[in-house]
DNA sequence: GCCGTTTTCGGCCCGACTGTTTTCAGTCG
């Protein structure tokens, strides 16, 4: 996708100024807007709406360069710049350890000009006598080379979840740990999480960083001080622990959740206000020397605290991405986000008619102990062979038992449902008679992923206008590792789904997390309504829906905007079509 | 290079840890 193109060309322009030393804000810049195009997937819709400059650090010179880019596929100020430095050379600021100025010395003083090249040097003892390099950088240097090529991608959400949490529960058990909180993209519930900050208060930090560094899961230690190391573990994810004193929880909560942008921008309001905001609190600024002002603590051991003094209303972590929030915060008009106690049931899920592991009995005894009202178990349809999908029979048998089970039960409903194949022309694979008899009806493409962004774009929007399907299921096909998401036009298809009347999915398996936050957002813009739902194919599986709500948190969703937070016969009647 | 509820020019977030240094630059988050 365009926007991602671009994003990469503004970190590669940054990196190599960087090590070719320019202005550090001119730097932060191009990575600022990097950061900012990366959540942009409808920036064609923006240049043709010239309204790229609306892009939170997008000025009038990087929007000239978008247009560029968008108009020839080059952009000629990175083509000059790439000239100047050997196309590896950026390759050596993934090292970690190694920053521009390194990399610079590296490539200014020994001729390096790639990571090979920097292996062949050390090799040689090459290093030894540059300036400020002595064993111990070369050493570390050898180090971060290692981790390079481990190369451990993002977690998905799940994961760090269950790391983070391996992790507090051990450290919990010490009587020096006062309050202990996961911080940074965890807590901040982003769909995949690099590393794990985990924040701690205590009198005696020295006790809780040693026994932190001997935890089981440990295997190398990146960097150890007084009160913050690191950590990599066995299965190489890099763990920060911080401790400071409970005074400061509020304000080191705030710091360590970020985001980066964020902080920024509530530091800039700090100054503005003539204050000061670090980990350690929000701080009257000091009266200068002549004084001998003393700067005076005026808040750090809540956030509420640190919102309200800094004239903000509480911001949730998972909306504290400088993308609007904050202005909001500062008139009081955040939206009121979704929590797991309102989701009322699940709307796609499977039993063992098809290719899930519960029976139907199973999963709505499940949804019960969860507090659901409903659940759509939406088994294959007949032409996924593969998920064993339903033929007529089989569907006969299936709503039969269905409608035994609802006799049985009180206050909960079973709805009778599919998850149809949208076929490589876009058509749906039970007709139009079988589709009826459903309570609701599932689409997704499981096949022919690889087609052209027209013809994936065709067959969503003719799946959409079928009068019987309902909801649209993990819409861009995104799988965390193994598959990326296919190419759709967005814009088009919400478009199309607003005016349909079809829902959008927030499939909450945590190796999908599709739509994501960012598509979700837009969707929400467009007036598309949403359904977060498992994909479970075994009872326990319910237990993902609290990634959907994190996904549909992150996308700015308040209840109104998820179709399952709704009453059944509410429900039912806002998905007719 | 961006940006403005003090500004269209002059600012631009802040601190811990490391390794190499005798007071600090580089890296990281």
């Amino acid at each position: 996708m365009i926007n991602l193109e671009i994003a990469e060309i503004f970190k590669d322009i940054a990196r190599i100024l960087e090590i070719k030393g320019e202005n550090v804000f001119r730097i932060r810049a191009y990575t600022r807007a990097a950061q900012n195009i990366e959540g942009f997937p409808n920036l064609e819709s923006y240049i043709k709406q010239g309204r790229l400059t609306d892009i939170p650090g997008i000025g009038h010179d990087l929007s000239e360069m978008i247009k560029e880019y968008a108009a020839t596929g080059k952009i000629k100020t990175y083509e000059e710049l790439k000239k100047a430095l050997p196309a590896g050379l950026l390759n050596l600021l993934n090292i970690p350890s190694i920053g521009p100025k390194t990399a610079k010395l590296l490539y200014e003083e020994a001729k390096i000009k790639d990571i090979a090249g920097l292996e062949e040097a050390i090799k040689r003892g090459k290093l030894t006598g540059l300036a400020g390099i002595k064993e111990k950088t070369i050493e570390n240097i050898k180090k971060g080379i290692e981790i390079l090529k481990r190369g451990k991608e993002r977690m998905t959400l799940a994961q760090a979840t269950l790391v983070a949490d391996e992790f507090i529960s051990e450290l919990k058990k010490m009587p020096q740990v006062k309050k202990i909180s996961p911080a940074g993209s965890l807590r901040r519930q982003k769909d995949t999480v690099r590393d794990i900050d985990i924040l701690i208060t205590s009198k005696e930090p020295e006790k809780i960083i040693g026994a932190f560094i001997k935890l089981g899961q440990v295997r190398d230690v990146l960097a150890k001080g007084r009160t913050k190391a690191s950590v990599r573990t066995n299965e190489d994810v890099q763990v920060d622990c911080r401790v400071l004193e409970e005074r400061a929880f509020g304000a080191a909560l705030l710091y360590f959740t970020g985001s980066k942008d964020f902080n920024i921008k509530l530091r800039q309001i700090a100054i503005k206000k003539n204050l000061k905001l670090n980990e350690y609190g929000l701080f009257s600024a000091a009266g200068g020397s002549a004084s001998g002002g003393k700067e005076q603590l005026l808040a750090g051991k809540t956030e509420e605290e640190m919102f309200k003094t800094l004239g903000l209303s509480y911001i949730e972590p998972e909306l504290r991405e400088n993308t609007g929030e904050i202005e909001l915060a500062r008139k009081g008009a955040l939206p009121h986000l979704v929590e797991l106690k309102d989701i009322k049931g699940d709307l796609h899920a499977h039993t063992n008619y098809s290719d899930g592991a519960s029976s139907i009995r199973e999963m709505a005894d499940a949804a019960i102990r969860r507090g659901y009202s409903y659940i759509a178990l939406t088994d294959h349809s007949e032409s996924l062979k593969v998920a064993g999908g339903l033929n007529t029979a089989e569907l006969k048998k299936k709503r039969d038992e269905i409608a035994g089970v609802n006799k049985e039960l009180k206050n909960f409903r079973v709805l009778f449902g599919t998850e149809v194949e949208i076929g490589s022309t876009g058509k749906i694979d039970y007709k139009d008679e079988v589709l009826e008899g459903f309570d609701i009806v599932v689409a997704a493409i499981h096949t022919g992923f690889k087609q052209s962004k027209e013809q994936l774009t065709k067959r969503i929007i003719l799946a959409c206008k079928n009068k019987h399907v309902n909801i649209i299921a993990h819409p861009t096909g995104k799988l965390w590792g193994s598959r990326d998401a296919y190419e759709i036009d967005f814009e088009e298809i919400l478009k199309v789904a607003r005016d349909t009347n079809t829902h959008l999915e927030i499939n909450a398996f945590p190796n999908r997390l599709d739509l994501n936050d960012k598509n979700c957002r837009r969707a929400k813009e467009a007036g598309v309504k949403i359904a977060i739902s498992t994909d479970s194919h075994e009872a326990k599986q319910l237990d993902a829906m609290k990634f959907g709500i994190s996904v549909a948190r992150r996308a700015w969703l308040a209840p109104e905007d998820v179709i399952n937070t709704l009453p059944l016969e509410k429900l039912l009647k806002i998905i007719k079509k």
